[in-house]
DNA sequence: GTAGCCTGACCAACCGGTCAGTAGTGTGGT
DNA sequence: ACCACACTACTGACCGGTTGGTCAGGCTAC
């Protein structure tokens, strides 16, 4: 997707991943709009100047590498592991538990993690970088909505609608990192547990629910 | 909670109508730092010096009356009916009810509404507006958590943690409006009877469950 | 010497916000 | 009927500051 390989954690090119992680940290935290280019690189320790020089596209570039950036993480922690298992309830288990995961544990280095930006700030894009995220995030609800499908095929589905559940299970799992405080009284595990016990209880039928360890 | 009541609908003071609702839609569209002054102004056919005759306190006061709008339609449409109901488990399908129409008919006339800008921008406010909003939204997350509560306390709650059960809930609604078509495949009075369902299923018990008209 | 890294000075454009002034409208006094 | 006054609604010009972005050149390191 990117012309350099993960940036965010590259051993050469420290200075690229440098402008990478601040830039994800500011974008979370003031927006887009709100970043100035000086302020990502006053984070870096060098001129506004000296980021061009890496990051020849500008500001919308820079905000399309991130977003590409946390689609990565979404792809290769939660859709390729999900890919490789066959059983619709096993892996609806593994979605959920990766994704809350995925997003629980970027919260504790140190505020945002990459992940939740692609939500927002997509008015930020080129239309033909837009139009790349938003076929990579459809491509994750489809594979929600088909595992529903499946499971319902399966007949371990309840009788609710795979496109309504498909994205509420979204909405729960992204709007963890609103609340989510990885020093407060819960765990990432247990908050993980819960979820996967909220999510599960809602679709899965009651017959088919059984004890996971 | 606002010196002028509710200038959205006011049928004296137009223009200072016209200036909240075309802020409210711009607000959503672009986010807060991405929308000037001089469009506001352009949308409604004024100078942007004329914005200031009506709008003294600025740009943050115009946030903080949009945002102190929604809490009120909030309030007077979800919160306020709800206190008026002693059942918890009605209590709750009344929030439900209520906080999914209250999104889906607003983003009925045409895009977005004041209710869902609350949620985001919160960091172009003063520290003193935001505490204000703040504190209102924690009101709302508490009537929740109590409501499920005081369904633990009547048996009815299955064993799932009251606060990450309120959140979970409270992300389905808010992720309501990224997806929801009004002229897509389902009516607004379906997708709130499809959330009925998930939330329910996933909250009470089985045994205490029953069929609702 | 030359290639990559980076700076300081600079640019046009735009930002939120101010201000003097004006057109229009109604009011009160005579 | 007429004028004086006040008030609201609004404009156009303008302010200092910041924005994203550029460019010529300097400083190493090989």
């Amino acid at each position: 997707m990117n012309s350099l390989s993960d940036p965010f954690e590259a051993t050469e090119n420290e200075r690229l991943a440098q402008i990478y992680t601040a830039a994800a940290e500011l974008f979370c935290e003031k927006g887009f709009d709100g970043t100035s280019m000086s302020a990502v690189a006053e984070m870096v320790g060098i001129t506004k100047a000296g980021i061009y020089h890496f990051i020849p596209g500008g500001k919308k570039d820079l905000l399309f590498a991130i977003m590409s950036y946390g689609l990565d993480r979404l792809d290769t922690h939660v859709i390729t592991p999900a890919h490789a298992i066959p059983d619709a309830e096993e892996r609806l288990r593994s979605i959920i538990n990766n994704h809350v995961r995925l997003i629980t544990s970027g919260s504790k280095t140190g505020g945002h993690n990459p992940v939740t930006i692609v939500v927002e700030e997509v008015g930020g894009l080129s239309p033909t970088h837009r139009r790349k995220i938003d076929q990579r995030k459809r491509v994750y609800v489809e594979l929600i909505r088909d595992t529903l499908k499946q499971l319902k095929q399966d007949g371990k589905l309840q009788a609710v609608d795979e496109t309504v559940a498909a994205f509420s299970l979204l909405g729960i799992i992204l709007w963890i990192s609103r609340w989510y405080d990885p020093d407060g009284r819960l765990s990432a595990e247990q908050v993980a547990d819960e979820i996967m016990k909220l999510a599960l209880g809602s679709l899965l039928r009651p017959q088919t629910q059984q004890a996971h360890h």
